[in-house]
DNA sequence: CATGAATGAGGGTTCATTCAT
DNA sequence: AATGAATGAACCCTCATTCAT
């Protein structure tokens, strides 16, 4: 018993060293780029032992994704919105936004590179995507129903609040002054008074 | 004279078929998944054929990008910005650039694709994204000195503005009603008055 | 332990056996005209494999090289030098060196082949030839001082000795009894007395 | 008819520059790395232009060949070998040989190179250097029968002169001293008197 | 005479995957 | 659990050669 723990144990650790250095590697270089050989290397494994652990690579890159769901935390977030005031907690969800997309920048790139070369990979990305909107949607129209927000459609601005945080990323922008200039935007306008 | 005419144009007729096939290739199953007799074969041609138009894949690559520059477009467009009031001339720039992304959408997994995994490339892209968004900016602080919008940091509402038309297509969200939603959030902000 | 030692001489074995097989037809047909699709079915072996043992085609070259490096049994037979006089040891190295020669004829015939259409072959080649050749003026000096030869320049005599016993290879000659002749001439030189 | 030797001749011309062209870059890189482009492309025209003037690849090397051969040259030099002593004809004879094969080093190369790996080759070689190595004999058994040379074996002598002057021209060294020393360890031997 | 578009076989090499050990 | 030898298909690319113009 404590022996085969110990072997579970052991090879719980192994699988999920193989996912982190497989996670680096293909967000090094992209998934075709990166070669069993390459994560074999950088574990220092043969590499038959990839095989043992996972069915191929696509199953090894499917594991990489499972392992690291962001939603959780996003969630979490959202559930001690009422807490603060609008801007301020605004503020921190971009800024958090920003921050999660940046400890997971590699999987970022990982999800958007194959997103965009295999529908089925897109098809589970929106759906998550969709789960994130649907968390700031389901916020705004709070807020607005609070009489804190305007009435409008709230999707667009969630909308708009995800792609610029996302541009911020894609194109390697800092957070400050961005994120700040953006929220105002947001809820003051641009237009002169 | 005449007939080397002829020759030349049928010699740039089948480059130009080449990019075109290579286009929706790449688009539909990224560049490394798409291999040179994939092409090939698609344009009823053999696959020395292509080297004979291009150096090598990568080469490819770029004509495809330079046959279709959207900056041209934009640059003509915003060169008529001061003929509309603000707001006319903001949706009309979203919508142009929503229609762009849209007609070219092909092209812009390909260049995200590529950009998210090869250096070189994301750093010509970046050049011209950033001229992209230099051209927004320049219009932005015209209408601020203007007096037709408030003094802010235009880049952050340039980068909005291209983040927020972008995530929409990458999500494959309508034009409307969210371009008008969001050139209104834009200029009037959302916060209850 | 000894399952690993077993792999270890089966894997050497093999690699051997490439070596061996490439020499061959690198040999016959040149190094160019040989593919690794003409090994690999030589050996029995499918293609990715030559690719598990060497680096590359280039890379085969030299391991075929060193495994029939000359150099050392060319040494051993000089360090015996003193033991004979100087006409029965000139004999007996041209005549070792005529049978290397034949023994390595395959391999001589790629050397040659490759050091003359790729200088960095030249380079590498050159550097064992000039070995060769300091071996030979070495004993020439040594007996220069012994008064055996009488004083004159040793590096004429060791070129003189091995482009005539590479040339007597080169084109087919036996080695008798052109070595014995060639020896006699240039101890006692053709001017007539 | 003056147009049509007019066209004649300009025909000839191509064709040499053709040989010319190709002859350079075979002995720079061999014939296999030489590609028809390369070559068409060092003489400014279109590859198919070189199958107007040869039937193939391997048909332009023989005409490179055929257009350089050292024979007619050798056997004037040799005519009037009885004008001069032993030694300065020898010493002529071999500078001489020396020369050739530098001013058609290229050639020597490709003839080397493509004899290694071509038994149609080998042979077509051996011919000419038979004929070379005949004129030789010839020559020096007529020094032994006027009693200027000893009684010997004038072919060994012949092969030594001829393996000497080869690996000098081989190995890159430079004429002197190593000619006269050759020739003088030719006529007078090495051994202490 | 001259062009250069077009062919298609074959080159070296990479790599996901399998399996005996 | 782990190894690494072995496979074979596919890749990008080169090139001698042909032929309509």
């Amino acid at each position: 018993m404590t022996t085969s723990t110990k072997r579970e144990a052991q090879a719980q650790e192994r699988r999920n060293q193989l996912i982190d250095v497989a996670r680096r590697l293909f967000a090094e270089k992209g998934m075709e780029r990166t070669s069993i050989r390459d994560i074999a290397d950088a574990a220092g494994v043969a590499p038959g032992l990839i095989y043992h652990y996972f069915e191929n690579k696509d199953a090894l890159f499917w594991a990489i994704i499972e392992r690291h769901n962001p939603l959780a935390e996003m969630t979490a977030l959202f559930a001690q919105a009422e807490t603060l005031p609008v801007r301020e907690f605004m503020l921190l969800a971009a800024t958090r936004g920003y921050a999660l997309m940046g400890e997971r920048q590699d999987l970022l790139r990982i999800v958007f590179h194959e997103a965009l070369s295999r529908p089925e990979m897109l098809q589970r990305i929106r759906v998550l995507q969709q789960m994130g909107i649907a968390l700031l949607v389901g916020y705004l129209n709070g807020r607005i129903a609070a009489g804190e927000l305007r009435p409008h459609n709230a999707e667009a601005t969630a909308r708009m609040l995800v792609g610029s945080i996302l541009a911020l990323r894609l194109t390697g922008a800092p957070a400050e002054p961005y994120i700040t200039d953006i929220i105002d935007n947001l809820l003051c306008g641009v237009a002169a008074p």
